[in-house]
DNA sequence: CCGACTCTCACGCTGCGTCACAGTAA
DNA sequence: GTTACTGTGACGCAGCGTGAGAGTCG
């Protein structure tokens, strides 16, 4: 009467440690227990697993299973639900192989040390220049900003534009994994990243909600601005400054 | 000189935790470490976190990624091989959601309890209907089996046909699976299922590698037959045939 | 003296695979 | 006695999250 583990794994196509493991979790326990401690199933727990290997099959988790087993969940909802799961995984896997073909046409176009090189592309001097047209554009309130500049990077060595220059780029780079991730620009992670951005502008002046906005409309509408973000990654741009927007709107008076 | 745990933790995203943890594996240790066991990072390893980011954000593995950048593993083959890998699980899951999508459809034509209703469609005399057919088309041979299948299942009761019949559809429910899972009908999966399948018969008569090869063909050809297994599953027949005759080749002499 | 950081354990999560050691059934 | 099963732990894996408890810096 009844059947053994190992013919019950052996029916059933799994082996004697799952089915031990599902008793452990009360997926499946079984028909009863012998004196021995052996474990002995019946015809009302192979229907059971039959069940469970099915939503198994379909990827569904134990827990899962479980609930929609015992009733406690709808198997029609659960089964929707989890579709739209899987769907959603698909097009996640197919994203990263989009990025990984296109990271492979990057190395291949030789911008390997890419990493490196961009921190030469941000010194003392362009800084200022670029400061300027904030004058020419935003008025006095910027020509403050770039007094106040020049005062706090008075005592500034090469080294320390350096630092500023690599965490610049860095936060670029994390802007660019974002963006390649369809994260939406008020997303909290692009929050934080922005705020890191925010900080180092800050190194030199304290933009204001406004003119950090503008800030961020002037990488799109500056050329020299574009051309850096648009080597980076093409959207870069305007993905920062809606970025920007975003975070002057909801974190800057 | 530097920057702090937090320090680095802000400027790229990740948290201390994570840098700890990257530090423990000996993916990105610390420039150096104070006398208090304090981290402290320099700009070299700043540039390793972004790559480290970098290949993360393709979906490589940490051990993977330190083999690269370590000058290990070639970038591009790396690279190569992950992106064919993120393929195939792109397709196992668009698989796994047509399943669904096909299981959700059969719940709603209302086979939802078709386990339990399968088990009545095995009984004794079909059985044995079942065997005279084989008698017609593979002649004496055949006619020896259906002697010793009535000498064998003399003193059986409903409940031992019972039995046999739960086992039966428990091993063509297998079998669903792996046809769904697209595995070969040589794949050893397959082939323990069709042993299991093998086990059953045998409980009324023992084939041979001939006779268990024209067992299953006769599933595809006979209606009867088709039939019922049209209804666990469109190609089931043909998939059993297959991988009977797989397993005949291999395991029967 | 407090608040913000830092450190080192160490468990938890998913679903079992894989020993290790020991009792049991045929 | 041997062989084939059975049992109960318990570690391992991937990549950290999440406290706990304690020392450190400003």
């Amino acid at each position: 009467v009844g059947w053994s583990i190992a013919q019950v794994a052996r029916m059933s196509g799994v082996t004697s440690r799952t089915l031990r493991h599902y008793d452990e979790i009360g997926l499946l326990p079984p028909a009863r227990i012998g004196s021995n401690g052996y474990r002995w199933y019946e015809q009302e727990q192979l229907i059971r697993l039959q069940q469970i290997l099915l939503l198994r099959e379909l990827g569904l988790g134990l827990d899962l299973i479980e609930r929609v087993l015992d009733g406690t969940e709808a198997p029609a909802e659960v089964l929707s639900r989890h579709r739209r799961w899987l769907l959603e995984e698909r097009d996640r896997f197919d994203r990263l192989a989009g990025t990984v073909t296109r990271t492979m046409a990057q190395l291949e176009g030789g911008g390997q040390m890419a990493t490196e090189e961009l921190f030469d592309g941000f010194d003392a001097d362009r800084q200022a220049r670029y400061e300027a047209e904030l004058v020419d554009r935003y008025g006095d309130h910027a020509r403050d900003g770039i007094a106040e500049s020049k005062r706090r990077t008075q005592g500034w060595a090469r080294q320390d534009y350096q630092a500023v220059g690599q965490q610049m780029v860095a936060v670029e780079e994390r802007l660019v994994r974002l963006l390649e991730s369809e994260a939406a620009v008020d997303d909290p992670r692009v929050l934080d990243a922005v705020d890191e951005h925010y900080r180092l502008v800050d190194r030199f002046w304290t933009p204001e909600r406004e003119s950090y906005a503008g800030l961020g409309r002037m990488y799109v509408e500056h050329p020299e601005f574009r051309a850096r973000y648009d080597a980076r990654h093409p959207g870069l741009a305007e993905y920062l400054r809606d970025a920007m927007a975003a975070y002057a709107a909801a974190r800057l008076s």
